[in-house]
DNA sequence: GCCAACGTTGGC
DNA sequence: GCCAACGTTGGC
């Protein structure tokens, strides 16, 4: 899941607690699909897009797919995540890019999707390199 | 700041 | 239903 980090970062999502907090605002029907996917309890990379370019910790589902309360038109949906925790040191774009194996990751070859799926090979590659 | 890659909109 | 024009996102 990817966010401007001025709008909404990791930090902001620990404040949040364990109560979570809405990850709303998504207007892009692909990302809403994938929205759509996520069952509670599903953990989830938090990216920071445009400042930072790293995922920077993880959280979890708590709510499952539900109208997305600041759209108008009731089209789009919204999940609530909850903060997992930080890594330590940040995951950067460059270099999951310098990886091979996550070369076929959305994050890699769509990067306008706001939130996209992943494969359990590739989170795992990914916590390793986030030393989790 | 630029621009590639998308998505959306609206005229036809 | 097509596609040109326009708007947005996000990496560089």
């Amino acid at each position: 899941m990817k966010s401007e980090p001025d709008v909404w970062s990791i930090d902001q999502q620990k404040k949040a607690g364990t109560k979570g907090a809405a990850w709303d605002g998504v207007r892009n029907y692909q990302a809403a699909k994938n929205l759509k996917t996520m069952k509670k309890g599903d953990q989830c990379f938090f990216y920071h897009s445009n400042i930072g370019k790293e995922i920077v910790g993880v959280v979890e589902v708590i709510k499952e797919a539900y109208v997305d309360k600041t759209d108008q038109s009731g089209r789009f949906v919204a999940v609530t995540v909850k903060f997992i925790r930080k890594l330590e040191k940040p995951i950067t774009l460059e270099n999951i890019k310098k990886n091979k194996e996550l070369s076929h990751l959305s994050l890699i070859k769509q990067s306008r999707l706001s939130v996209m799926p992943i494969d359990s090979k590739s989170w795992k590659i990914l916590n390793k390199m986030g030393k989790i």
